[in-house]
DNA sequence: GCTTGTGAACGAATTCACAGCT
DNA sequence: AGCTGTGAATTCGTTCACAAGC
């Protein structure tokens, strides 16, 4: 049960498991079973076992999985049982759209800054957050302790910003340009690309969708 | 050659060769070895000859790559040589900063279309485009021949909101809701969650950096 | 010489199938 | 009886190492 030894896939799907069963907790389930919970989350019974396991021992064998329990493990798993401290780095409008999104609450994160270079939005207010400007970035990062990074800057303007939250202390980052980072060793990047995600679509276009995606 | 056969992981680092052969060619690199497109997309050369060899003898031994043969052969797979027609479903925040997200037309995709069911935006226009409602939406689909659809609804409204997409002929759609949806074998769907994301990056803060991701 | 293309070896993840517990 | 937990089998993907060709 050393968890160094938990496979990247079934750390991937940990957070679907966790909104499924928040669903059933929702809808008063106190239980769930391996069949159910696969056909909530898109899965199937095996994998979700399998998953589990690498966990512990977390069920009751002839009875399930105990919602409210499997939540608080799942949850523990993943480092969110308390808030995470996040930022936002480039308030254009993706940036703007993400601060107003309360999904990110609702899921383990709060935004506690917002950073932009642009002078004209420099120390205006936004979601009761004032927006910093890119000079100071490392210490504030340090003083309000943020975790994690999202990068939501112009492609151009995004390694010079990462090296910045980098040398403030920031060990994982969510970069939303369509660019490689570069970080040292230690920092965990996460790449989102729409377009790419739409290329993946036109390739299931042009095969016909004779292909799962 | 038979391009069923492409691996799914494949598929899925395609869009990044693109964008770094892109960048090759804005460089005037006429050629490229395995070596140097790995480097720049963060993979190892073996990686990138394997990859290419499922889409057929592409390279010159002794030589490497042309980067615009390369380009050209790796568009028509993605089958992204003409614009694909895509269409935003829920223009609220995301949804506008979608619309006015410049990267997806110099990467294959047009917006031709936004809808939302919110009646004070209706009929209002943004980026050149009419907001329609949600009622016609089957029809306005097929009349202006949308082929991929982003979802960027309130979750609550997703499915339904996806029914109709599917409904209008769309075969394609990219979720940004956090929810899983039920689409007819032959849709394909893609699912972004941001959310998702950060608890994956929490994941590694929590065991303290000793996995990579 | 250099670099691709690819079978073969390896490793990782999924699925199977059943033993073990309630 | 019902459902979990898990070794074993299978499938899938990556890496190796070298032959083929420029």
């Amino acid at each position: 049960m050393e968890n160094a030894q938990v496979p990247q896939t079934t750390i991937q799907r940990l957070p679907a498991y966790l909104r499924c069963l928040l669903q059933a907790q929702a809808n008063q389930m106190p239980l769930v079973n391996s069949n159910s919970l696969a056909e909530m989350c898109g899965t199937n019974a095996a994998q979700v076992r399998k998953d589990f396991s690498y966990l512990g021992e977390l069920g009751t064998r002839g009875i399930g999985y105990d919602v409210g329990e499997l939540i608080g493990h799942i949850s523990r798993v993943l480092g969110i049982v308390e808030r995470r401290r996040a930022a936002i780095v480039g308030f254009g409008k993706l940036g703007g759209a993400l601060l107003g999104y309360s999904g990110f609450g609702e899921r383990g994160f709060e935004i506690v800054a917002v950073f932009d270079n642009d002078r004209s939005k420099i120390g205006t207010s936004a979601d009761g957050l004032m927006v910093h400007g890119m000079d100071d970035i490392e210490r504030v990062l340090r003083e309000l302790d943020v975790e994690i990074v999202i990068l939501a800057t112009p492609a151009a303007a995004t390694q010079g910003a990462a090296d910045k939250v980098v040398s403030g202390g920031v060990k994982a980052i969510l970069n939303l340009a369509p660019v490689l980072l570069n970080v040292p060793e230690g920092v965990a990047v996460r790449q989102v690309c729409l377009s790419t995600d739409l290329q993946i679509l036109s390739f299931h276009l042009a095969q016909g969708g004779k292909t799962d995606l």
